[in-house]
DNA sequence: TTAAAGTTGTACCGATCGGTAACGTTGATT
DNA sequence: AATCAACGTTACCGATCGGTACAACTTTAA
């Protein structure tokens, strides 16, 4: 019946994972986590600690599978810029309309809980930097990029990083609501429009 | 030491709005509530029936007191659209950052805990019900107002509604992470532009 | 004066919360 | 073959969850 683990840990957090979305951290109980993973309590705690280092693992797993992929689309050779910011918001917000179950954005969804004071510093920290990293990665192709140059963008990178990123919290907010991609595509040809790019 | 009332019902639905809105529905505890109101649990589940009641309550007074008001700077005569649906915006997102404590919007940040699937059905009716009213509501200014009419974006009022709505959840979740309400004002200008309306 | 109605505070209910001790079992090491 | 570490299962811990029964007390009306 035991001896050796007869569950994969990868799989296991990825089940975390689908339940933290859903949920929220604090939302998630232990029951729900560890049926989802296919375990039980003492199981969990061996092998990830406890619920913060479990909810950890599990956001730096989202981050790296998740959310890191979709910044290909912004340098992306021979593309220009205006197209290869459409294909990454348009990456990210298929993203959050397709997740099967949860819909929306792990992060900025968990980051919300930070305000209601239930979140553990560890990872309101890293929330904090995984979101500061994605509007961080937009101020630096409108700060450096020759077209972005060009086009004078570079002289207000910072606002137009913010207006971006505010847009995909926006359609993040939507997708969990419900609203179809189809509908959430134009959204972003809107937002493209206002920051010039279109 | 009784006999009539002591507390005050709308200061103490009030306070419980503030609880609710800083920690959700499934967050915000009786414990937390009641202290919050003033009260203990028996004058709560007497004057209000019971949790779900009162979140119903709360929700109601927010959509009464915080977000109709609101509504307001779209019908001002003799001002030009574009600038109505600034003022309004700007008026939203005002509020949305000076919310003392919490930040954010109450009715955007607990339709998001629907999907968790721990809300009852008639806070979720609710809930989807005012934020459907908001969209609504622009809708009808892009659909009916002359302006609009002229500038043809009468032909597609539910786009640009929708792209209204998704930039003002998008400030909600910038206001609730803690982006000032300077900030803000700029992606309201790029939102605006992206409509055509600047 | 007295009974009824209404309010407050305490103490409690079963259920669930995150987390763990203890035990029997299994596989690998020596 | 013996040992030991890791595993799964059960059963439990104190704390907190939403919700309530009940007694003491105060007001109103008769």
């Amino acid at each position: 019946m035991s001896g050796k683990r007869t569950f994969d840990d990868e799989k296991a957090l990825e089940s975390a994972m689908g339940v933290f979305w859903k949920k929220g951290y604090a939302g998630a109980s232990l029951a729900e986590l560890t049926q989802s993973m296919g375990i039980n309590k003492p199981s969990m705690y061996r092998t990830f600690g406890n619920k913060e280092a479990l909810f950890l693992k599990a956001t730096q797993r989202y981050i790296e599978k998740n959310a890191q992929p979709h910044f290909v689309h912004l340098q992306q050779e021979g593309i220009p810029l205006a197209q290869r910011i459409k294909n990454y918001m348009t990456s990210v917000v298929s993203d959050q309309c397709t997740a099967e179950d949860p819909k929306g954005c792990f992060i900025f969804l968990c980051q919300g809980e930070i305000a209601s004071g239930d979140m553990p510093e560890l990872p309101s920290n890293l929330l904090n930097q995984a979101s500061q990293k994605i509007q961080d990665a937009l101020v630096d192709i409108f700060t450096d990029d020759p077209q972005a140059i060009k086009l004078g963008l570079n002289t207000r990178a910072e606002s137009i990083a913010l207006c971006i990123a505010t847009t995909l919290r926006g359609t993040a907010s939507m997708a969990r609501a419900g609203v179809p991609l189809s509908e959430l595509k134009t959204v972003i040809e809107h937002s493209l429009r206002g920051i010039g790019l279109s």
